[in-house]
DNA sequence: TCCCAGGTACGACTTGCATCGTACCTTGTC
DNA sequence: GACAAGGTACGATGCAAGTCGTACCTGGGA
């Protein structure tokens, strides 16, 4: 399968779909812990250890990538999801840190 | 009724629910009005001209209420409601300007 | 006083979304 | 080659959310 699946352009990304993946606590929570860690670390899905079924997994990764947040390449076994960091704050300055944020409060 | 119904505190602002208000177009084009418009100004639902009936426009504003994104008090005969412009940059640094950046896109 | 206009409350309907189980594919390892 | 591990695809399910019609309440105006 090509690369370039479902990964919107810079200018093609909507805030109405940002603003819809950003609403899932789940999502949020990958989110963050990316913007948490270092600048282009790549993670699997299976890192975050989320409290849901392989399928979920899939479904909110998928979520995040349509809407331009992160940026999913095969490696060998894994697919390594990173973080589009560079492209969120040019297209939405401030978001990422309101995200950062948030883990000093209940989730 | 009482005045305070519904209006959440500063600190007991979410973002989760923040997010999940402004997932909608219409919520969103809401608040964009009210963010483009003078401080303190103070809007009746129906000037919005939303393109659904009344009782989804009170449900809309209800949840941007209970968001704690806008204030509603009773003047005579309407139900006035104003942007809470300086809690939402206090909780949300830079949330405004995000969503006032929208209305040069699509919606 | 009567009526209209602005909003709300309630119930119903429909769509979308989060979730899961299962089956399947790919890759690396033994 | 066989097998386990990481992900995906598909279908199904349950619940939340957007939408509406209707009834109702409250003020203001003719």
């Amino acid at each position: 399968m090509p690369d370039e699946q479902g990964h919107p352009e810079l200018a093609e990304m909507e805030l109405g779909k940002v603003l819809s993946a950003l609403a899932d606590p789940l999502r949020r929570l990958v989110v963050r812990e990316l913007a948490a860690g270092p600048e282009g670390e790549a993670r699997t899905c299976s890192s975050f250890a989320l409290p849901v079924s392989k399928a979920t997994v899939t479904h909110h990764f998928r979520a995040l990538r349509e809407a331009g947040l992160i940026r999913q390449v095969d490696r060998g076994n894994s697919r390594m999801a990173t973080l589009r960091r560079a492209d969120i704050e040019q297209r939405f300055p401030g978001l990422l840190a309101l995200l950062v944020a948030e883990d000093t409060q209940d989730v």
